[in-house]
RNA sequence: GCGGGUGUAGCUCAAUGGUAGAGCAACAGCCUUCCAAGCUGAUGACGAGGGUUCGAUUCCCUUCACCCGCUCCA
C-alpha cells in the first residue's frame, strides 16, 4: 500500500488534517478531523479501559508474578523547571550541533575533539570523533592524508598543544561567516575558523558555527519576566514526582502501577513520515513499580502483555514485532529495553518503526528526584553529577522510598515503564485497516472497493441505519433504530442516493455494520445487518437489532 | 540542517505570458426494493510573499508545506 492512498484518504474522509493548513500548515503538527478524533479516543479509551480501570486487581494476570494494583494520574505539561535538569532532559535535549558542509554529518559540539598541527608552513586543527584510544592514530592519519605526506614522514608533523574539545578553542576561534562588510575583524574570525579541519572532511574550513539545538520546547511562566519553563517532553516525569503522593492518598501497596494519557512536546529536528514524528504528540504511560528482586519478571510480564494488547486490537500480522534491544543499545540506567514495532508502509522494506518502548528503569527515576541528577561512574554505578564539589542540579530531598508493611522493607522500588505513542499507535492501526477489494459492478465492470478494517473496539462509527428507499415509512424505521443505537456508541443515519454507494461511503470510514430496512421489514419487523469485511448480511428483528450490534462492538 | 522532486477544486489530473478545463466526490431535486458511475441544477482551485511585464497560475527570487535520499532521533 503506498502511503500517499492513505494520506489522500484520510484526508478526504476527516481522519488527519495538516495543521493550520490554510495557512500553508506547519511542519511537524496535525489535527486528528471527526472521524480521526473518534479513532484516537477509542485507542486511548481502551488502553486505559484494559489498563486501569478494567484491570483485576484480584487475580493473577496470566503470565504476572503476583497481582498487581493499577492507577492513573493527569499531570500539568508545564511542570517546575528543576524536573527537567534532574531527569536528565535537560542537558541532554539542549545540545550545540555543528554542520559539516562537505560531508553533510552533524555532530554534537562538545563531542568533537581535536589538535594543533603544523607542517608545510601550515597551522590546522584536526578533528575527530573516534574513540579515546584511537584518537591519536586517527589524528595523525588524517592529518598525513591533509598534507599528503607518507607514513614514514611522519615526523614532519609538529604535534602542538594536547587533544582538546573543539569547544574549547571557542575563545579563540571565531565562527563568523565571511565578512559582508563588517571590517577586518571579521575577516580576521573566518580566517581562523578555516583552520579546522572537520571529522569527516578533506578540506579547511566546512564546520559551520555551533548551533543550538533544543529538543523541549521552551516557554515562559509568568505574564512579565516569567521564568524560563518547558513543555514536558515526556509525561513520565509527572508520575515520578507524584509517587509519594499516591502512595499516601491511597492505598496502593508494591507492586502497583500509575497510568497517565496525556501531550507531550519536543522539538524534533525532522518531523517526516505523517504523523510517525510529530513535534506535538499523545503519549500513554504507565510507570510500574516493583520490589527490585522482581523487576525481571515484571519487565517480562509488561512487554508481552503490551504485546498482545496490540494483536488483540488487530495488529496481528507480522508487521507487528517486538524486539529486544542489545546490550550496547540500552539506556545508561536499564538493564532490559524492548520495543513494540510496526513495520509502516513509509519504511524501507525489512525496517520497523517504533509503536512503544518497554524500559526496565531500575531505581534511576526516583533515585534522581531525591538526590539530584545521575550520571554513571567509572565503575558503571549511578552517582549524583557534581560540578565543583557540589550537585550539578539537586534533587528534592524528599524520601521517595517505600517500606513494606509486611516485611518491614525499606527500599527504593524499580520501574518498569510501557511507554506508548497514542498517536503512533492510531497511525498504525490506519495502515493495518487500509484494504482495497475487486469486485465486478451490475454492469460485469471490475471496480475498486477501499474499506478500513478496523476492529469494532476502535472503529470510529460502529454502526450506520440506512432506509433501502426513502419511502412507504422505512426512514421512519431506520431513524428509531439509529436514535435508539446513538444512545449506546456512535452511528450514523443516511438516506441519499443508491444504497450501494451508502455502504461504500461506511466502508471507507471503517463502519463494521450496516443496518439496512427494507420492504421486509413493513411485514416481518426485520432488518438485515451487512458485514463489512464479509459483505455477508443478516435478519434480525428490530427489536433485538441494539443489543445484536452491542455484543459485536464492545 | 543538506541534496533532489512536487505544490492547480475535497480527491485524481489537464491546459495556458491575456476569461483556468475534466472525471469522481460533496450539495439541492428527480428516479431508484441491497453493494459506487441514471437525469436536472447550482457550488467549488492556480500554497504564500515579492520581482520582471501593459498584463504572471505560467518566467525569476524568497518563503511555507509535502514526498524521496542523507543527517538526527526519549
Amino acid at each position: 500500500m503506498e502511503m500517499e492512498k492513505l494520506v489522500s484518504l484520510c484526508k478526504r474522509r476527516g481522519f488527519l488534517f495538516q495543521s493550520s493548513e490554510i495557512y500553508g500548515g506547519l511542519n511537524g503538527f496535525w489535527d486528528y478531523g471527526p472521524l480521526g478524533v473518534e479513532l484516537k479516543r477509542n485507542i486511548k479509551n481502551a488502553w486505559w479501559q484494559d489498563m486501569v480501570t478494567g484491570h483485576d486487581e484480584l487475580a493473577i494476570a496470566p503470565g504476572a508474578p503476583t497481582t498487581y494494583e493499577m492507577t492513573g494520574l493527569d499531570c500539568t505539561i508545564i511542570m517546575h523547571p528543576q524536573v527537567w535538569k534532574v531527569s536528565g532532559h535537560y542537558d541532554l535535549f539542549c545540545d550545540m550541533m555543528v554542520d559539516c558542509r562537505e560531508s553533510k554529518k552533524r555532530y554534537r559540539f562538545d563531542q568533537v575533539r581535536g589538535r594543533w598541527v603544523n607542517a608545510k608552513d601550515q597551522r590546522v586543527f584536526v578533528c575527530t570523533m573516534v574513540e579515546v584510544a584511537e584518537e591519536q592514530s586517527d589524528l595523525q592519519q588524517r592529518a598525513l592524508k591533509f598534507f599528503n605526506i607518507r607514513s614514514k614522514d611522519a615526523g614532519q608533523l609538529d604535534w602542538d598543544g594536547p587533544i582538546v574539545p573543539l569547544s574549547t578553542l571557542e575563545a579563540e576561534i571565531h565562527w563568523s561567516a565571511p565578512a559582508t562588510g563588517e571590517g577586518i575583524e571579521a575577516r580576521g574570525k573566518f580566517a581562523t575558523s578555516s583552520m579546522v579541519l572537520g571529522p569527516d572532511a578533506k578540506n579547511l574550513g566546512t564546520l559551520t558555527e555551533p548551533r543550538e539545538f533544543n529538543l523541549m520546547f521552551p516557554t515562559s511562566i509568568g505574564a512579565i519576566d516569567g521564568e524560563e519553563g518547558f513543555l514536558r517532553p515526556e509525561t513520565a516525569q509527572g508520575i515520578f514526582v507524584n509517587f509519594k503522593n499516591v502512595t499516601d492518598s491511597t492505598r496502593v501497596k508494591i507492586p502497583f502501577g500509575i497510568a497517565q494519557v496525556g501531550k507531550s512536546f519536543r522539538n524534533e529536528i525532522t518531523p517526516r513520515n505523517f504523523t510517525f514524528r510529530s513535534r506535538e504528540f499523545e503519549q500513554m504511560e504507565i510507570e510500574f513499580f516493583c520490589h527490585p528482586n522482581e523487576s525481571r519478571k515484571w519487565y517480562e510480564y509488561w512487554r508481552d502483555r503490551r504485546m498482545k494488547w496490540y494483536t488483540d486490537l488487530g495488529l496481528a500480522g507480522e508487521r507487528l514485532r517486538l524486539r529486544e534491544h542489545d546490550k550496547d543499545e540500552l539506556s545508561h540506567y536499564s538493564v532490559g529495553t524492548a520495543d513494540i514495532e510496526y513495520a509502516f508502509p513509509f519504511l524501507s522494506t525489512g525496517e520497523y518503526g517504533e509503536l512503544e518502548g518497554i524500559a526496565h528503569r531500575g531505581d534511576f527515576d526516583l533515585r534522581s528526584h531525591m538526590e539530584g541528577k545521575l550520571v554513571k561512574n567509572a565503575e558503571g554505578c549511578l552517582e549524583v553529577e557534581m560540578v565543583d564539589g557540589k550537585p550539578k542540579y539537586k534533587g528534592s530531598g524528599r524520601d521517595l522510598t517505600y517500606r513494606d508493611e509486611v516485611t518491614n522493607e525499606r527500599f527504593t522500588p524499580h520501574v518498569i515503564e510501557p511507554s506508548a505513542g497514542a498517536d503512533r499507535g492510531a497511525l498504525a492501526f490506519l495502515c493495518e485497516a487500509y484494504h482495497e477489494d475487486s469486485a465486478p459492478d451490475d454492469k460485469g465492470e471490475m471496480q475498486t472497493r477501499v474499506v478500513m478494517k478496523f476492529h469494532p473496539r476502535i472503529a470510529p462509527i460502529k454502526a450506520a441505519v440506512f432506509p433501502l428507499v426513502k419511502k412507504d415509512g422505512m426512514p421512519e424505521i431506520a431513524q428509531e433504530i439509529y436514535r435508539a443505537l446513538k444512545k449506546k456508541f456512535p452511528a450514523f443515519y443516511d438516506e441519499k442516493g443508491a444504497v450501494g454507494r451508502r455502504y461504500r461511503r461506511q466502508d471507507e470510514a471503517g463502519t463494521p455494520y450496516c443496518i439496512t430496512v427494507d420492504g421486509q421489514s413493513l411485514t416481518d419487523n426485520t432488518v438485515t445487518v451487512r458485514d463489512r469485511d464479509t459483505l455477508e448480511q443478516w435478519r434480525v428483528k428490530v427489536d433485538d437489532v441494539v443489543e445484536e450490534i452491542s455484543g459485536r462492538v464492545s
